[in-house]
This record gives C-alpha cells, structure tokens and sequence, in this order.
RNA sequence: GCGGGCGUGAUGGAAUUGGUAGACAUAUCGGACUUAAAAUCCGUGGGCCGUAUGGCCGUGUGGGUUCGAGUCCCACCGCCCGCACCA
C-alpha cells in the first residue's frame, strides 16, 4: 500500500480547485451570500505562522458556507503602504514599491501552497495606483461632504533629524536614529471629523450582537461620553488680553475642593507669556520635552511653573486660586484647562504636594477607616456609583452618590450663572496627514489665490513619483523638484501641491468595500455592493480592537452619505472573531556576562522534556513567548509544509487552542497532527477496499457518525475549532475500533472526510474521491445530523452528597423528578451518608444530577 | 498611569455556561509485533494514602455568595493587548 503523501496530493488538489473555479465568487439571486474576510496581511517579506492561524480560521468558515449552500465572497489584499518600506529604503537603498510588491510576490507564493479557498482573481495591494486612486476620489467626496477639516495637531519633532516620528520611533523619548530629546510641535494637518459621530458611534455598538462584548467595551471607553460642567474662572488681573480661564470638569461636585488652576503649554495664556518672559519660554520648552502619547505623558514627572496669575473662585470671589503651567494637560484634550482637585484625584494630589498646595477634602467614606489626604493619606476616588458622606455639598444630600452629586452640581452651576452642563466625549478627530513618501497623496493643491483646493476627479490618481531618494531624512515629496509644482485646478495658476501622505489607517478602513468591486472605476459599484455587503464575519486580532475597527466604522458612516456604500453598511462587519497569537518556546542559554543567548528551535534537542544544545549543553525553556525573530522561537510556515503539508499545519494551529487564546506551536504537536492525517488516510483506504457485510455494530457507529456530525457543525458555527478537533479525533478513534459491515463504514469515512474538509481540505478530496464521492467534496452538502438517531433513552446522572460526587445512577430519560428522587435516595452511598436519618434537602435537576443535603 | 482581557495536571487545553473537573492531544512509563530499529497497535496517564473496593486534597492566591463555584462577587499576584504617527 502506498502512503500517504501530501507533497503530491495538495498540488494536485489545489489544482483542480483552480480549474474548476471553485471558489470565484459568483453573484446569483439563487443562493444566499456569506462574505468571510481576514483582516489582511502587511507584505512584510514572509509569512509567519499567526498568519497561517488566522487565514486557516476564515478558510474554515468559508469552505463550511460553501458547502452549506452560500455563495461565498473570501477574497485577499495586501495592506501596502506603510513605514517598514521606507525604512528599507533608507537603510539598504531601493525604491520602496520594488520592496513591497516583491514581498507580495514572495508571501503569495507562501500562501498558495495552504490550499486557502480564496478568489484570488479579486486580490489587490492599497499602493496600487488604481486602488488608492479611488482612495482619493473618497477624499474629495467626504472634504465636499464636511467629512474633513483642517487644524493644528501635535506631532514628535526630531530637532536633529528635522523630522516628525511615528510613535515606535520615539524611545524613551529620544529619537531611534539621532536619540536626540524628541519636542512635542504643533503642526497643520488634516482630520477626518469622527468626533461629529462619537455619539452615534457609541450608541450603535448595541447593535453588534455578534461582536465580542470586550471589544464593544473598549470602543465604549474610547469614545468615552461623559457629562460634566463647561465654565470660566475669571482672572484677579488680565493678561495680556485674557481675563478668564475656560476649564471643563467631570468633577463640578469637587469644586469646592479646588486647589490651583492647570494650563497647557499650549494654552493660548501660555503662549502669551511664553513670548514675553524667558523663564516661562524654559520651562514650555521643557514641558514640550519627550514623545506624543497619552501613556508618555501620564507616565511622565509631573511638573507646574507658578506663572503668578490668580483666579477667583467662582463660587467666593475672596478665594484666590493660582494658575500653574503643567506638562500632564493636553490642549487636544477639552479646554486645555483644569482645576485640580488634590484631595480627589492622586495626580492632582502629589502635583499639590509638590507645589505646597491646599488640600481640601469635599467628602469622605460613609464608613470604616480613612485617612484625609490632608493628613497624609491617598487621595480618596470611590467609583461614582458609591455612597458617600459629603463634607462640602452645595445642594444636595450630606449622603449621595458620586452621579446624584455631579448632577446636582451641574444644576446648581447652571442656576447661580457659573456656567453650563455639557456631554463631552474623548474622542478626538481622526488626523490623517502624514510627513511620508510611502502613502497615498492627499488630493489637494495649495493655491496662493484659491486657498486650499481639491484636485479634479478626472486628474486621479494623483501617482506617486517614482524618481525619489531616501539618503536624507524627511520626505522625498517635499523636496521633489517638479511633482510638487503643478496647476490649481480651479485657476490654473501655478501652484504646489500637498506634499502629505495619508495614515495607513485610510486604507485599511475601506478595502473591504472594495472586494466586492475590486476592478470597478468608482471607489464601489453599488449593486455589488448591496449585493455582498456586509461582512458577515470578520477575523483579526485583538490589537485592532479600537483604532482600525472605529476607524472602518466611521469610514462607513462617511461612504455611505457620499453614496458608496448602502444603508445597511453604516455598521460593516456582522460578526466580529479576534484570534489569539502563535506562541513558541524559547530556548535560551548565557554568554560568559550573563546575558541571554537565543536559540533556534531547530537546533535544540528536546529529551525528556529538557532541551539541549549539539555540544550538549541545556539551554532553559520558556515555554509560550510571542514569536519574535530576535528571540529565535520562530517557525517558518514554509518549512512545516514541505515537512508535513499544508494539512498539518492547518489542522495543528486549529486543534490544540480555543481560537480567541493563543496557541503553543511544538514541534511533537506538529508532528502528532501529521501522524493522524496519516492514520486517516490509512483507516480511509482500508476501508475503500473493505467487503464486510452489514452487521449488528453498524448502528452503533452510524449513531456515533450522526452524533459527531452535530458536534462538528455546532463546533464550527460556534468558532469551537479545537473542540470541533477533539470530537473528529474520538470518532477516527471509534471508526478504527468499528467492526461494522463495509457499507457503514464507507459512509462514516466519507462523513468523516466532510467534516475535516474545512480544515484539511486536500486530505479530505483524497479520500472522497478514493470511496467514491461524487465531484469535489468542496461543492458536496454538508452532512446533517439525523435527530431520530441523537435520541438516547437513557441518561447517567451523578448522584453528590452535600455537593461531593458519591455514586450515580442510570434511568431513563423522561423519569419524573419524584421516581428520580427515590432511586437516588435508594442508592447505597445515599443511605450510607444518611445513616438511618432523613435528607435535609434533595435537590433534582432532571437531565443533570441529584444532590442529597444531609 | 489609564482602558480591556487571561490564569485548570509535567504540557496544550475540555467542561452542554452555576451541575460528574481534567474530554481530546502531547510528554512519560509499560506491553504487543520485529533478529533489531523505525512505523503501527494496545494500555498507563493530577497529587497523596491504600494490594484493592475506596478515601482525602485539587482549577494563580486569599475571602465571600450557593444545596452545589473552574464558572458569580470582592481583594491581591502574574502575564498579554491597546493608549490616537507600528501595522
């Protein structure tokens, strides 16, 4: 007998997939649709195994609808524009479009070979022209729309480099090439305007029923709605033409608990003083010191300048507060302005402390002990749902929540003329500018008659050039000596064009609207669209939770009133699956310094669960780290499928993990995956020569076969992938035991097969076509389960005394809870826990278990 | 720092969602087949006590709710994801 040998028999699959054209996704009114999609791939350079992971899940899925009956849309693309390739420009010379489309080119190849079910005739990269030329023609439409605006936003500043960085390239603050102290700038960028749906962005994600509650909780936090109180401190003397200081709090209830006025460095008062006195200049300058983000800057030693002006206290004009420049206040962030509350916020607390500040605590724990934080204590902030005894209430209860208080506040506020309450929500507008070469340009022109205009359609694609270097810092669009000069396309005069390139996040928030259209001269073609749209399941990871998601939803929201997208698209992604991570062991070993020497996994030998290098030395296992190359605990997909086939990967990642955790990729469970595949193949073409004639076993395996039927489907319509595994490895198992006559056991393989072949599709048409099945069984109905043959007559119940498993019984299914109760009580370990006395309690749940309280 | 999640045998994990903890798989050990090895097949497979029937303990740690907790609540510890210019 020969053997089973993927290296032959998944080309020769795959290949009659792409000649029948299996999987080209076909419009007909005949049939419903099912659009899968994975979140797809930066062109990196290589595929890595999570990518294996995540593209077998949706194969799965996809191979399922197709053969549920469903015109199944499951297209790929690459994510393409994007830093990584001008890096590799600049440190290697090239042109980042040779990079990026020989990456694609090399990463197709690697993922041909996994037997994906993808219609690959719809694929397309976001740098080809012909995609972000529609990118653009969106952008127009939306900046007609009132979709875009421009303004002022903070960027990190290299002053060596004289160059903006992206975040990653900020560590510790410092630039990653010239490690000069980065400076926080303002530059004028554009925005989309997401902040004008923050609240119809948050109340829809009641609507996404299939969506993870985890990620429809972060999104809440994003966009963060909270009611607060806008008002004015007005000044004791005016300021260079300021005499108020606008602030808005969440925290109206504590205002009399106020302490000092907080100012951002940006503030429109700073800037004035910053111009006219030079300590203020030092210390802004100071302030603006290290990196953009909000962790950056939380993280970050809190730092005041006195500037030396006074407000009054809206409530008691006698009472002074002083006004402190402080590097922890954003002006992106509401006013710009603050009041600190120490004695209930710890970062106003030790910011108090540091300056000599009062504290004054405005409420206090109901009970128990607590030390004032004017006594040394911590600043006191109970959730706002708490009671809590009020020392300095305005208008409310001396006991009230935190809610009831703010409320109150506000109400009071708004009587006495102190300002008025406001929804606020954290959510700032999406800027999308970026100072790089490697993007799609912003279809604007700069005219010195015009102003800003937008470029004609019919002007599209606005290409990138390709004559460009990448030896100087900065972008090459900026210093390209004829792309950027050309004609206003309203007067005709010579003007410049936007030497800006979008936020990769562009791209990536409308791409799924393009496959339905891949080919189409609009961004969309609306009867696709209405056709396959929406997803119906997405899959990705949990990274993109906030910002891709958000961003795609809104991208949505803005096609759809600018007439590309239908109705029904304002939420795009039906269902929503977040896959976890491939981990690997590390094997480490130390250098004569003590630092850490990685190790690759091909070059350790695994005994007794100790790992040892050739020369034999043991090196440590950490078991489960993310994959990184500089940590060695790599494997390349690559070389698992010429080991084993593309089956075996694809069954390994599925099998050993639920799909939302991250799965430990080992070589022996790799290498077990293989074995049973070989096993399969083996039982299957025994089975393809058997003559045995029907027997008395036949039921029994037919009931199993019908009872692993409904476990694998319910496994796979629920993402249960590794327990869908489990159930097709128990009936392999009960297949090979089987003494039924041959007919029975053809179907139960042929089943068998089915059921894997969403997961080892190359496997399963091998052995479809070996017993005989009819076509491919890519197009073959699934198998439904037969309900007569589910029906067992009898159930096992547990029988627990006091909660402890003590004996059991088997009765039949539909016994009433009374006949139930006596059989158990009847039982010997009952009557032994009773000892002659009665039960206190007997608790019966049918179908489940007994449990007797003695 | 803030927001979200996760934690079960030597290992990956299962558990009908509050009802028999450890399905299925890996490692290990034992056996069959073989001159031998590989492959394959059968068995063992949380800890402790016991020849065994069986008993006690056990789901990161500590507490709580319940007839019953891996599952719910509170606190703590550890790890992971995100924090708006990485993709």
């Amino acid at each position: 007998m020969s053997r089973y040998d993927p290296a032959t028999l998944e080309p020769k699959w795959q290949k009659a997939w792409d000649e029948a054209g299996t999987f080209l996704a076909q419009r007909s009114e005949d049939k419903p649709k099912y659009y899968v999609l994975e979140m797809f791939p930066y062109p990196s350079g290589r595929i890595h195994i999570g990518h294996v992971r995540n593209y077998t899940m949706g194969d799965v899925i996809a191979r399922y609808k197709l053969s549920t009956g469903h015109n199944v849309l499951h297209p790929m693309g690459w994510d393409a524009f994007g830093m990584p390739a001008e890096n590799a420009a600049m440190d290697n010379g090239g042109h980042p479009a040779d990079w990026t489309y020989q990456n694609i080119d090399t990463m197709r190849g690697q993922m041909k070979p996994l037997g994906l079910s993808i219609d690959w005739s719809r694929e397309f990269a976001t740098c080809d022209p012909e995609y972000y030329g529609q990118q653009q023609a969106l952008f127009i439409d939306f900046l007609k729309a009132g979709l875009i605006d421009r303004k002022n936003a903070t960027v990190n500043w290299d002053p060596v480099d004289m160059t903006v960085l992206a975040n990653e390239q900020v560590i510790d603050g410092k630039g990653w090439r010239s490690g000069a102290e980065v400076e926080r700038r303002e530059l004028t960028q554009w925005f989309f305007k997401i902040s004008d749906f923050s609240e119809e962005l948050l109340e829809a994600l009641d609507g996404l029923d299939d969506w993870p509650a985890k990620v429809k909780l972060m999104q809440a936090n994003w966009i963060g709605r909270s009611r607060g109180l806008e008002f004015a401190f007005g000044m004791v003397e005016p300021t260079h033409g300021h005499d108020r200081v606008e602030v808005y709090t969440t925290r109206p209830d504590t205002l009399l608990g106020a302490s000092f006025i907080g100012i951002s460095p940006d503030h429109p008062i700073a800037k004035e003083l910053e111009a006219h006195d030079p300590k203020v200049a030092a210390f802004c300058a100071e302030a603006r010191r290290g990196g953009t983000t909000e962790e950056a800057l939380e993280k970050a030693e809190k730092l005041g300048f006195d500037t030396g002006l006074k407000c009054r206290h809206p409530f008691d004009t006698s009472w002074e507060l002083p006004i402190y420049i402080a590097n922890f206040i954003l002006m992106d962030y509401g006013t710009g302005a603050i009041f600190g509350c120490p004695a209930h916020d710890q970062r106003d607390l030790d910011f108090a402390r540091k300056y000599g500040l009062p504290v004054t605590s405005t409420f206090v724990p109901l009970s128990g002990d607590h030390t004032l934080p004017e006594d040394g204590g911590e600043a006191f902030v109970p959730p706002k749902s708490d009671k809590v005894r009020w020392t300095l209430p305005f208008n409310w209860d001396e006991e009230a929540t935190g809610e009831a208080a703010i409320d109150a506040a506000i109400a009071f506020c708004e009587s006495k003329g102190v300002g008025h309450g406001v929804t606020k929500f954290r959510l700032r507008d999406w800027g999308l500018s970026r100072q790089r070469y490697w993007g799609c340009p912003i279809p604007v022109v700069h005219c010195e008659t015009c102003g800003v205009v937008p470029e004609k359609k019919e002007n599209l694609p606005v290409e990138l050039p390709k004559d460009v270097s990448f030896d100087i810092p900065g972008n090459p669009l900026d210093r390209h000596p004829t792309w950027r000069d050309c004609a206003c396309p309203s007067c005709g005069a010579p003007a410049k064009r936007e030497t800006d390139t979008m936020d990769t996040f562009v791209d990536s928030s409308w791409y799924f609207a393009r496959f339905t259209a891949p080919r189409a001269e609009t961004p969309t073609d609306m009867a696709e669209a209405e056709y396959w749209m929406n997803v119906d399941q997405y899959i990705g990871g949990i990274e993109h939770a906030i910002l891709h998601l958000l961003y795609s939803r809104f991208f949505a929201r803005a096609m759809h009133i600018t007439g590309h997208l239908p109705e029904k698209s304002k939420e795009p992604f039906n269902a929503l699956f977040t896959q976890g991570m491939v981990t690997h062991a590390i094997y480490q070993t130390r250098d004569e310094n003590g630092r850490p020497v990685y190790h690759f996994p091909e070059d350790v030998d695994l005994r007794d669960g100790k790992a040892f290098l050739s020369d034999g030395t043991e090196a440590e296992i950490i078991p489960s780290a993310k994959m990184s190359k500089s940590k060695k605990n790599v494997v390349d997909p690559v070389a698992i499928i010429s080991q084993y086939g593309a089956d075996t990967a694809r069954w390994f990642v599925l099998s050993d993990s639920p799909p939302e955790r991250d799965v430990e990729w080992t070589a022996s469970g790799a290498e077990a995956a293989n074995k049973h595949l070989a096993r399969v193949w083996r039982l299957a073409s025994e089975i393809a020569e058997a003559t045995t004639p029907a027997g008395a076993e036949d039921e029994a395996l037919l009931r199993e076969m019908h009872k692993t039927i409904q476990d694998v489907t319910n496994g796979v319509e629920s993402f249960g992938f590794n327990a869908a595994i489990a159930k097709l490895y128990a009936f392999t198992n009960t297949l090979a035991k089987s003494r039924a006559g041959a007919e029975a056991r053809k179907t139960a393989a042929k089943t068998l097969a089915q059921l894997m072949s969403p997961m080892t599709p190359h496997l399963a048409e091998e052995i479809w076509s070996l017993l005989g099945g009819e076509g491919l069984i890519a197009n073959a109905p699934w198998p439904v389960a037969d309900e007569a043959m589910l029906v067992e007559d009898t159930v096992t119940l547990p029988i627990q005394v006091n909660g402890k498993r003590r004996s059991e019984i088997t009765v039949a299914k539909d016994l009433s809870k009374e006949e139930v109760e006596k059989i158990a009580l009847a039982d010997d370990a009952v009557q032994k826990a009773l000892d002659g006395g009665a039960p206190k309690k007997v608790i019966v749940v049918p179908g489940r278990i007994v449990n007797v309280v003695v």
